[in-house]
DNA sequence: CCAATAGTGTCTTTGAGACAATATGAC
DNA sequence: GTCATATTGTCTCAAAGACACTATTGG
């Protein structure tokens, strides 16, 4: 960053002071600033099902219609400068979900600040991309009075129009996680505590929308157990008349 | 997006408006504004180093420090609302580099947003990478006046003090690269228009700081002829005193 | 015994890493 | 011929995909 942000209107502020050979000088002009907001991207499993948490929006624009959370960095340019962006983001999860900061994965998507695509100004967005296990997901506004609610990603979503450019971070957040699923543990944070193989293996094929074979998937998690990522838990889990599984659960 | 920006005195705006059972109604108070940026970190690869574009700053604070190319975002808050953020960055890489805007490699990397990371005020930066080719790299600056330069990341780079959180954002960048280079195509954006598989080679390893076995890096690069990633170009290159290779470019 | 899911094992293919041998052109 | 690099090929191992079988429970 080698800008010179306009403090104050009696500073003299300089546009940018980069490699400046080429670079033409402006005149002390003040440069309009823009709002920055954060939007959160809250997944969950529930019942083998990738579920995004969308609110209503109460005014103007979309007024109605379904949205990410989000709102404004809260900012001051004296002092303490006011919130981190990453603050901010942590700050509307637990607004929307009732979670206590901190709880949860989160991290940061994209950053989304092409013109016009709030009408009433200016507006550039942070996305970040939330984790809310399925304990706390279906604690989640369990009959709430319609403002907040879980959507499918592959029944409901597709169908929906969404507020502002809210699709495109949308599909952007789902290709990530699909992106990093093989490649990280965040299907870890997409489970309860304590989960069986097949649970695992369920939050898998609801991420990627695709099946995975038990036998080999298993073959991935026994890696898993050699290299220490997770331990078995006590207790076994039935489902249905079968034969019950064992319990596992990530070594921190 | 699901903010209300305040637009203006008059309109009595909402700081957000997510789900908001559990959220705290503000009275219409007016949320201060951050400046908005970009920094560019710009590569190339010269005589198979990384190599990074750094600016001398010419104002305070960090006057005569290097830092990365960047600037503020040129926004407004009525019309058209001025320049989009990848537009920005584009700019900014143009005014740094002289190259035309759209002539080279250009992805988003991070949105650095900390409070605090700019001394004059609240400064939020959305950090770019843009890979510019050797031809480019050499034509850039060839003797500048010392306002722009290019760094080794690798012998250089580590002991120098960068402007605000810089270091961090190279650092971030060079991670980036690194983590895709295996999974996509970018180091041909590293290489000139048409390149043997050792000068192919050598890139990979000036980013990955590591050798790689010549035969089977040519193996990978087999699998890429087969695909029609790259295709045979006339000509022939020499390399001392010995057997000239054969000239490859990229499949566009 | 039967239904249904849990768990184990085999075969094959693909790609990465270690390493040896041959080909070609400058000198 | 010699030197230096280009190019081809072999062996091994790790991981993924396809697929068959055994184990354990509820009924």
């Amino acid at each position: 960053m080698s800008h010179t942000p306009d403090m104050t209107q009696a500073e003299s502020a300089t546009i940018g002071s980069g490699p400046t050979k080429r670079r033409t000088r402006r005149s002390p002009t003040l440069q309009e600033k823009p709002s920055v907001g954060v939007d959160v991207v809250i997944f969950t499993v529930i019942d083998s099902d990738l579920k995004v948490l969308l609110a209503k929006r109460e005014g103007q624009p979309f007024k109605g219609v379904w949205s990410l959370p989000g709102g404004l960095v809260r900012v001051r340019n004296s002092g303490d400068q006011g919130e981190g962006i990453e603050q901010a983001a942590h700050r509307e999860l637990s607004e929307a979900t009732g979670l206590t900061p901190g709880s949860c994965f989160v991290e940061q998507l994209y950053t989304f600040g092409k013109a016009g695509r709030d009408p009433r100004g200016r507006v550039i967005s942070v996305a970040w991309i939330a984790l809310v296990s399925p304990d706390q997901g279906r604690a989640i506004h369990p009959g709430d009075q319609g403002d907040a609610q879980w959507f499918s990603t592959h029944e409901e979503i597709p169908w929906m129009r969404l507020a502002f450019d809210h699709a495109e971070i949308l599909d952007t957040a789902v290709e990530r996680i699909r992106g990093k699923l093989d490649h990280s543990n965040i299907a870890f944070e997409l489970v309860p505590e304590t989960f069986t193989v097949a649970e695992l293996r369920d939050t898998y094929e609801a991420i990627k929308s695709r099946t995975y074979d038990a036998r080999n998937f298993r073959r991935r998690f026994q890696r898993m157990i050699g290299e220490g990522v997770v331990t078995e838990a006590p207790g076994k889990r039935h489902r249905g008349k079968a034969r019950p599984a064992k319990i596992w659960r990530l070594q921190r």
